[in-house]
Order: structure tokens, then C-alpha cells, then sequence
DNA sequence: AACAAGGTTGACAGCGCTGTCATAGCCTTT
DNA sequence: AAAGGCTATGACAGCGCTGTCAACCTTGTT
């Protein structure tokens, strides 16, 4: 039923070793046995063992994907990518979340004992970190300990010479508001995100440059601060178009804050984008859900992931590069130009 | 460093085989030496290769979750539950994503093939199925013919006698029904979903059993089919609301086309709850975003993830029972009692 | 023509664990 | 007291594959 390398090597006349040359795409094996044993293989549809190669190897060909409590979307966009470039060399990807609520202390250590437990038990060839948890000591450091390589996703800090895939938030926010300044817009507002995330002070750098560069004033009452969360994004433009003159244009570092915009602006009756320019960051499901649809930057998060597992499975870890992959700016409905 | 399982034997003075048995808690080992092993096993921060038992015992320790194109947050809840459920047995998750776009036909097979590719390689112990999977004919058959356990999740039909895990549809719409009637509502819309999915005749088949108990009329221009997305919900509302005798209460069989309802009535300055109550279906992170937030029935999706793993691990699988999970109303401020 | 260098192949051990079966010890029954 | 049945334990093989190393076959070189 299930063949195995040796009923291949037999019925390609081959030794066992020699399959697993060409298996495993290893040099020195002369063209025409390699086609031969392909054909072999296909013909009996073998497909290894990974249990055994794992053992003989001790290899897994599983990588692990190490979130904690990040949003559903973002954790399977991620996933998506990863798989992707999992699939294409054969490996698999094992989802490990790591919250502390569903960590199951079973002989009672602590957290970190928990991660290296888990991690030691699978032994993962390599291991995708995302935010927050590229930024955990812990587990950076259990990483490290049980020699498992890792890629971390949009880490806050450096990580010695290893190397990371991120996104450039700083110019993507800044290609928000010079689109925002080209559609005619001088008063622009800016809602930052929660302090605590990594991108919250790069999308506002961003912002910054962009009006610095335009010579267009920063009043420090249109900026104001949120927490990536709806609410806030309602409370926000509340004030902001409460204000004696109020601006022509809002930016919210997220979808979700943006869509709270929309939701104070629909309220009060100010039109959008007629009255007012509402610019996201992230296009999440929602930038379409809402009307009129959002203009916002799409993160390349699927190729974040796939840029990660390619990294781990082809080993090209211990560069020192930071992989930057490019964002788009999606226009929408919610911005235009500047009524006169 | 990382120690065998014949480092704890030694240690323990026993036997390999006898650390074997205590470790997969096989009976027939006296107490004094479970504990004993347990103790070293411990000291010794043992714990086994996943590659070497699944090689010497063919077990994998390893779940898959497959799933085509689902929305994010429904295989995220899954997912989260069916991770609970294996940690708590020492086994992993691997997510598989059959998708066909993403399938690398290797050597060029069928979808067929290529599905059966993938699960022979890696052999897991079992497989959760989430929909619109667990109705594909070749995915149930691939899996039937390589031996491998499944749980289909929600499924249309009836798969012989293995167990299943799903949620009464049928009754939760009836109770957003009932509540709607409870708040004093006769004229009650009913927007259905996309035909081909599962739900959506279920769904309905509730609402009409709740006004049929009610003794309520069904208009006929009362209902109104969608396709579960914001935009289709939009337009049925549009159409509702501009009936002669517009429904005082619109229930969307999931929240986006409620969040499309709540969009429209917005837009046309018909008040929520006052003048409309808005009911929605799914409680996904949408129905707290949008104002009011949303009045919704929450699926018990995690908790369908977590019993599938579960049943799977346990091998309860050849029961002929549907585990139905328990869904729950959740009242928010898009629903009120009728103005007289 | 003899030799070196490199490309190609196979024999074999063994990765860490579990299944099988044999053995030893103990308690019960007749 | 002998036979039978049970529990507790260990010896051993082998799961399917790959790493090591040695052997062989080319080819080009002197």
C-alpha cells in the first residue's frame, strides 16, 4: 500500500542512498538516474515518511508559527504566506499561539519552562516569530537556547545578526499624507496608535516627514492619540471636528480607527469624503465593509509570511538583512480633493 | 543535552520499555516505579522525539486542520480550540490549507492527488474538517481511503457513522426571532444568506418556526435573500425600508449584511433601535465596531474547534453522535422594543 | 600509458522509540 | 503442594530514512 525508499531503489535498480540523493535534490547524481528514479517514484506515488526522515536527520521539516492573542486576520494572513512557502519545499507549519491562558502548566513550571517544553518536544526546524512576541525575551531567549532558528515579523528592535522581514511603516504612512496634501488638504489631523506598538511612532514619523517636507504647519491640537481600537477612533474625531476650525482630512494609524471616524463623521452629519478626507492603515476586512469604502495602505503581511518560512527553510537566516517588502496604498471612496 | 529515553532508564534503573509505558500511561507498571520514572523523567527534563515514536508506533501526534478560503476569524477561533484541546494531550496542530490556488500541483496530479500527497506525507493522526471542506467529496474520500480519522465540522449532510460537531442553527435564529417578538415586533424581515451554504436554510427554517409559534404572518415581501456580504445587506434593507409598510425589525442571518442594514437605515436617517431593531448572526469583531453595536448570536466556534480535536484524540470518533455545542444570544443596543 | 582528481554509487550502521514476546514473581484455587 | 492465572518487567528487533565512508568509474593530465 504504502511504498517505502526501498521499493523505489528496487524497482529503479538503485541503491536506497541514491533515491534519497535525488529526494532530497543533493548533487552528484547523474541526470539520467535521477529521471529515472523520479519517474520510479511518481509511478509507486511514494512520498517519504517525515517521522523517519526526522529521525535518520534529525530534521522535521515542520516550522512553527509563534503568535500570541494578535487579531484573526493578521495571524492568518501570516499563516497563509508561510504555508505557501512551506508547501513548495515540503515542509509543514505546526500553529503554536503561546497566550498564557491556554498554556496548560502541566508539571508546574513557569512560562518559560512551559515555551521549552512545548518547543522541545517538537522540534521544530526553525520558528516564525510576530508581534509582540518578537520582541519577548523569554522567548527569544528559549529560542536561542534549544538552537532553534527563528525569523522575527516587524520586531521593535534589532536582533543581533539575524535577520528579520518587515514592512516599512514610516514610508508608507508618509505616502498616506502626501497623498492626503496632493488632493489639496493643508489641515490634516492624525490619530496615533496605542504607545506601546512598534509601529505607532513610525506611522507618525511618517506623517511628520511628509507635512515637514510640505512645509505644512503641525498643529499639535490635531493630533491625538488612540489605542488601534474603534472606540477611540470615535472619540477622537469627535474632538478633532469640534474643533473651532476643524480639519480637512483625518489620518488614523488603523482601520479600525478610521472606521470610527467614519462612524463620529457619519453622525454629525459631515460628509465624507466631501467635507471630509478619512485616511486607514492595514486594509483590513473592514476599509470595505464600511461606506464609503477606505482609502488605506495594505500591509504585505501573506508576503511577510511567506518571506519568513522561505528564510528559515533555505537557511539564509544569519545575513544580518532585514527583508523590507513593499505596501500599496489602496485608494478608496473615503478621500478626495479639498472643497473649496 | 537533550537526554533519551534510555538516559531515564538508567537513571531509574529499569528498563527502556518500562519508561516507555509509564510515559504513554500504559497499565500494568506498579506504582512505585510510575513514580520513580515520573520523578527522573522530570529531573532529567525529559521529554520524547515526536519522530521516534511516530516512527516506531506510526502515530504522529500530529492534527490537521484543513481548510479552503474560510473567514479568517472563524478558522482562527477553530484553530485556537482545537490547539487547547491538543495541548492538553501533547500533540500539535498542523494547519493545511486546501485551497487550490495556493496547491504546487508538484508533479502535476489532480486536486485529488495532490490532497492526497500532502496528508500521505505528513501522517497524522487525525483530521479536523472545517466547512465548506467537510461536504467535498474528494477530501472525504482521500481521507477515507488513507485510513485517517476526521470530524467534520458543521457539516451539510451525514457522514455514516463517525461523529460530527456542530450548532443548532435552527434554534438560535428561532430565539433571535423569539426575542425580536419579545420586544413587541410583528412586521419582522427575514434577510437570508448565500444558498449554497449550509446555514442559510437553517437559519431561515428557525425564523419561520419562531413567527409560525408567534402566529405571525410571513410577508413574502418580507423576505429577502442576501449572499452573507455587507453590500447585499445594504440593498435588501434599501428595498425594505422603502416598502409602503416597512418591517419595524430586520434579522440578517449573519452581521455583515446586518452591518449593511445598520449602513443603509443609517444613511436613509431611520433610527436605531427607535425606529428599527437590527438583529445579525455570527458575533464576529464586526458587531462591536459598528453603531449601535449589534444584537447577534454567538457560535460556539472555538468550542466546535476544541470537541473535534478532542474527539479525534480521544478516538470517540465511530459514534454516530452529533456533539451540538450551545450558541448564545447576545443583546446589544441594535435591538429594542417597538414605539408605539 | 600511468596517474590524479573529481563525479557517482552503494553498504551499513543507527537515529529514539515502541511492539512483541519471553520471563520472573506472586497470588489464588483445587 | 501443585497447577493455573495474573501482574510486572525486560530483551530485542525494527520502524524508514540519512550520514559516513569506501569503492568505483570517468575524464583529463603529464
Amino acid at each position: 500500500m504504502k511504498s517505502t525508499i526501498n521499493d523505489v531503489a528496487k524497482a529503479a535498480g538503485v541503491s536506497m542512498k541514491t533515491v534519497s540523493r535525488v529526494l532530497n535534490h543533493e548533487p552528484n547524481v547523474a541526470d539520467k538516474t535521477r529521471e529515472k528514479v523520479m519517474a520510479v517514484a511518481k509511478e509507486l506515488r511514494y512520498s517519504p515518511s517525515l517521522a523517519a526522515r526526522g529521525l535518520a536527520s534529525s530534521k522535521s521539516y515542520l516550522i512553527a508559527l509563534l503568535y500570541e492573542n494578535p487579531s484573526p486576520s493578521y495571524i492568518a494572513s501570516i499563516q497563509k504566506g508561510a504555508i505557501k512557502a512551506c508547501r513548495e519545499r515540503g515542509y509543514h507549519l505546526v500553529a503554536e499561539p503561546l497566550d498564557i491562558e491556554n498554556m496548560v502548566p502541566a508539571l508546574g513550571g513557569d512560562l518559560s519552562d512551559e515555551i521549552e517544553r512545548t518547543l522541545e518536544r517538537l522540534p521544530v526546524d526553525g520558528a516564525i516569530l510576530t508581534p509582540p512576541l518578537c520582541d519577548d525575551g523569554h522567548v527569544v531567549r528559549v529560542l536561542q537556547r534549544l538552537n532553534i532558528p527563528y525569523v522575527p515579523v516587524a520586531p521593535i528592535s534589532s536582533h543581533g545578526n539575524i535577520a528579520i522581514v518587515q514592512m516599512d511603516d514610516v514610508k508608507a504612512a508618509k505616502e498616506m499624507t502626501q497623498y492626503l496634501i496632493s488632493l489639496g488638504h493643508k489641515k490634516i489631523a492624525f490619530i496615533k496608535g496605542h504607545p506601546q506598538h512598534a509601529a505607532t511612532p513610525r506611522r507618525f514619523e511618517g506623517f511628520r516627514e511628509a507635512m515637514r517636507k510640505a512645509e505644512l504647519e503641525i498643529k499639535s491640537e490635531y493630533i491625538r492619540t488612540g489605542d488601534y481600537h474603534f472606540r477611540s477612533g470615535i472619540a477622537a474625531a469627535e474632538d478633532l471636528l469640534n474643533l473651532p476650525e476643524p480639519p480637512t482630512a483625518i489620518f488614523a494609524s488603523n482601520d479600525d480607527m478610521a472606521a470610527g471616524v467614519l462612524s463620529a463623521a457619519n453622525r454629525m452629519g459631515i460628509a465624507v469624503p466631501k467635507a471630509l478626507s478619512v485616511g486607514g492603515f492595514d486594509d483590513t476586512p473592514l476599509a470595505r465593509i464600511v461606506w464609503p469604502q477606505m482609502t488605506t495602505v495594505r500591509q504585505p503581511i501573506e508576503e511577510l509570511g511567506f518571506a519568513a518560512a522561505k528564510l528559515l527553510i533555505t537557511k539564509d537566516i544569519a545575513q544580518d538583512a532585514a527583508k523590507t517588502l513593499e505596501h500599496d496604498l489602496i485608494v478608496r471612496g473615503s478621500t478626495g480633493p479639498v472643497e473649496s
